[in-house]
DNA sequence: GACATATGTATACTTTAATAAACATCAAGA
DNA sequence: TCTTGATGTTTATTAAAGTATACATATGTC
């Protein structure tokens, strides 16, 4: 996304103010043209690795702190436009709330379960964590050989790298929230 | 350079064959053309930061672990390619003899000081550190208000955010070795 | 053996990153 | 006021990133 070149270019930019450098003089310094320098200054820009490697050894910086974000956002989700995937004949849907991104490292679901809905995943790539929330209803959750019984206000965090399964054990709809940390 | 290509070939074949996965199973999870990560993997690709980002938000990773270098290369450089630069009239001369990397994060100088030879240096970005060793012969070395007086196998560090002179104070020719290390 | 499916490679084309040069803007200094 | 120089912006061109399609090569399976 156009995250990386806003990162960048308030990071080009500090770097560039902060020594007290012109366009000229960075692109002297960087071989890369004052015109795409600008752009991607102004976050304009979708530049090639090759071009952030000659701005960092032209700046005598790193990658990381280039690419690093500058400080908090304030981004709001819409649960409006959130896509949804159903499971078990529409009776267990999950709602990405938010998608990976990866600065972040890990994702938000929401998990709608109506009673008795009941969901079965193959072991994930090793180093995933779930974290399960139960915020309303009640759930039943396994991996591997382990089970156990979540109600509301429960929290569940185990390994995802064997198969597991969510199950509504109660008689009204149960809905989660699944955070999935990948290493 | 193609130095951060060949990583991201390496990280991304590795992702990929640990997770048993074909370039057409990237392709689709990550939304980028398989022939284009064909291409990557062989490392003779110059990609662009949304590539990147589309290949690390649909593999679940981050950025920095893909373009991770993976282990320690074996890389020669020859002294005879070193450009060098000079100063003083030609009696103070600067060759680079490991240019600056940003994965790195120092460059490697010798200089060569014939005797009287004199240099001076205007204040660097802050968060610079100079390390100079006498190879051979002797120097006098200023920062700042700092004075100090080198021999043969001498060692001096400092902070190379201040004016600071080299100087060689003795009769024969002098030879140094700078790391400049930038934060 | 012939067919089907899956996987990586090569090729033709479209899109766009990157450059170079001209242009606009502004602040000294004569 | 009129230059002059320095700085960022715009525009036209070129070089290459990215895509889509077809091709080659296996590896089963009937």
């Amino acid at each position: 996304m156009e995250q990386m070149s806003r990162n960048l270019a308030f990071q080009l930019k500090k770097i560039r103010q902060q020594r007290h450098l012109s366009l000229d003089d960075v692109a002297k310094a960087t071989g890369v043209s004052k015109a795409q320098l600008a752009q991607i200054e102004k976050g304009e820009a979708n530049p090639t690795v090759s071009t952030i490697w000659k701005i960092a050894a032209g700046m005598r910086t790193s990658f990381s702190s280039l690419l690093q974000a500058p400080t908090a956002h304030f981004m709001k989700y819409s649960s409006k436009d959130a896509p949804h995937v159903d499971e078990d004949e529409g009776r267990y849907r999950v709602y990405s709330i938010i998608p990976y991104n990866p600065e972040r490292g890990w994702e938000l679901y929401k998990i709608e379960m109506e009673p008795g809905a009941f969901s079965r995943s193959e072991a994930h790539t090793e180093g995933v964590e779930e974290t399960v929330t139960v915020i309303q209803g009640q759930a039943t959750i396994s991996a591997g050989e382990m089970h156990e019984f979540l109600e509301e206000g429960d929290t569940l965090v185990f390994s995802g790298h064997q198969p597991h399964e969510y199950k509504n054990t109660s008689e009204k709809l149960t809905i989660l929230h699944l955070i999935l940390q990948y290493k």
